[in-house]
DNA sequence: GTACTCGTTGAACCCAGGTTCAAGTCAAGC
DNA sequence: GCTTGACTTGAACCTGGGTTCAACGAGTAC
């Protein structure tokens, strides 16, 4: 059996610092589940509350936001929490395939400068300032939308 | 003709505070074209270099990156950070998607606990866990990788 | 018994991308 | 001439997720 473990030894396995560790304790997510000799020792159910924390982390939930999964009773709390993340995490995939794109598209052109000779990334850039005047516009005169020119 | 523009409404046209304008300069990115009576005046042309680097940051490059591809007349090296941002890219979607999967199956779980009651969650801890003790055993003995138990 | 490694603590520091603050300046309207 | 609102500056502060530091303690190897 694998029995207890100490920081520095936990920390490896999960590829951390033992700092790290420490710096869950202190936002409550992992408490160690005794001292031998003031050092901090784990058992199998902390080593899995720390992997539970990992999986959350590389589901971009925050820590506070996983610590609301670890020990909130309160299952629509969490569920709500996870809920956002769902929705941003669709989001986050659909800005990233544009962003892929328009990068892919730089990448092609054979010009030097981006911004000022290459056609795509120029018509996306003149988008953005076209959206940018019609915000200047309807800021000066709220009704009325007609745009310069 | 749109003409020139002074800080604030600049700021306001791209959904920025003026101060991030100003933290722009001081990262060499965004220069006023002049000034009038100290105040910061931009003309078209510091309108589309904005634009730009807001494409940039919703590419997720850093304002460093950023300032590589407005400036640098090294094409090798702006198409070098551009195309790591694409390999991480493909990574970061990859990583959504599987955590995507992992919190939708915790949703799906009627459990109100997630790390103790939703099997689907308990196994991905359980593999971690593994995965993390023979990281533990190698640390220990670095060849012959025999587990415990 | 002492050298070495790993642990302990609180406090301060790091990064990016800004924001906020205090004190002062400038132009317009009344 | 005075008020008002938007601007100017540099310096300090913020968030999240930690790391680093200094000074000290505990257990093991020789």
């Amino acid at each position: 059996m694998t029995g207890v473990v100490i920081i520095g030894e936990l920390a490896a396995r999960f590829g951390l610092q033992a700092s790290a560790l420490r710096y869950y304790e202190r936002r409550g997510l992992l408490t160690p589940t005794s001292r031998v000799g003031g050092r901090r020792c784990y058992d199998e159910r902390a080593v899995r509350r720390l992997a539970f924390i990992r999986l959350g982390q590389a589901a971009g939930l925050s820590l506070e936001e996983i610590a609301l999964l670890l020990d909130s009773g309160d299952s629509a709390r969490w569920r709500a929490a996870v809920s956002r993340r769902v929705a941003c995490i669709a989001a986050e995939i659909t800005q990233l395939e544009l962003a892929r794109s328009l990068l892919e598209r730089s990448l092609l052109c054979p010009a030097d400068h981006p911004l000022e000779e290459c056609p795509y990334v120029g018509a996306e850039v003149s988008k953005l300032c076209l959206a940018s005047e019609n915000r200047a516009v309807s800021r000066k005169s709220p009704r009325s939308a007609g745009g310069s020119r």
